[in-house]
DNA sequence: ACGTGTACCTGCACGC
DNA sequence: TGCGTGCAGGTACACG
């Protein structure tokens, strides 16, 4: 499901969770991405101290240096709620102390949760080898030229690369390559020094409006509080196959680049 | 090291 | 109605 935007607008909508006290966990008896042993009972009596995001993953840090570590796959919902009904894709909750609950559920089960000491987060399995955040001085001309430099990959495949840049999803990338003007299908080493410079803008100035709008919602996703995204009335290719481009009126190409869908106009790309 | 394909899992929309 | 197929906001791994 989530892209940066989306984790980004569940960090933000998780806010009135920090300083809350857990009392009770649950956890759902099936398998997620990976079997984890992890011991939930060493967070119950600790106090939410902040919520961070790394990539798309969500960081909850406890006031005992101990950190819960989520990520929604392509299903995965956070939610808060007045009450916990234990729905059939339920697979993570907890009880706080004012008798309200967070839940995490997750219907294809590509997501997980793991909980380690905070010191370690670092060195996790899954957040040890991410490149840099796209809203970082990190992501700069410089650094992107040097990496593009080498791949003969496809600009689309290559920029959803979580090594090379963090959060870029199958929608934004879709979307950032159609206001670049670039096309999907070119060769990540034969973009121009302009057109990676254009390229970093428009990734963040994409990403950052559809965080304004509260991400997109295309079947499942939603905030923490039930409500939808809007970037998806925003979408100028992304699942707009065989519809007229609003530029030019010719038709949108869709196509498959490594396994997943890419959108994209033939006349205002190239 | 790279590129490609596949696996993980459920549910929905589609055509017959 | 049902059944088969293909598709979906992600990521890791196993090959060549």
């Amino acid at each position: 499901m989530p892209e940066l935007p989306e984790v980004e607008t569940i960090r933000r909508g998780l806010a009135s969770a920090v300083d809350k006290k857990i009392i009770r966990v649950f956890r759902s008896d099936k398998k997620l991405r990976f079997d984890s042993t992890l011991d939930l009972e060493k967070i119950v009596n600790a106090k939410i101290t902040d919520i961070s995001r790394r990539a798309r993953y969500l960081i909850i840090n406890f006031n005992n240096q101990t950190s819960l570590i989520l990520h929604l796959g392509m299903s995965g919902q956070v939610t808060l709620a007045q009450s916990f009904k234990k729905l059939k894709h339920d697979h993570f909750a907890c009880l706080f102390d004012d008798e309200t609950w967070l839940i995490f559920n997750d219907t294809r089960r590509f997501g997980f949760f793991d909980l380690v000491l905070t010191k370690n987060l670092g060195k996790h399995k899954m957040l040890s080898k991410l490149g840099p955040e796209p809203f970082s001085e990190d992501f700069n001309e410089k650094y992107l030229q040097e990496k593009l430099s080498t791949k003969k990959m496809n600009i689309k495949t290559t920029m959803m690369d979580n090594e090379l840049v963090v959060g870029i999803g199958n929608i934004y990338i879709n979307e950032s390559l159609f206001e670049s003007k670039i096309s999907p299908l070119r060769s990540a080493s034969s973009l121009s020094k302009t057109e990676i410079k254009k390229l970093i803008a428009t990734v963040k100035k994409t990403l950052q409006k559809a965080i304004d709008l509260g991400g997109s919602t295309i079947s499942d996703y939603m905030a923490v509080n039930g409500e939808s995204g809007y970037f998806q009335n925003d979408f100028k290719v992304y699942g707009r196959g065989r519809e007229s481009c609003l530029i030019c009126k010719n038709l949108i190409q869709k196509m498959k680049q490594n396994g997943r869908s890419s959108f994209y106009c033939q006349t205002c790309q190239s």
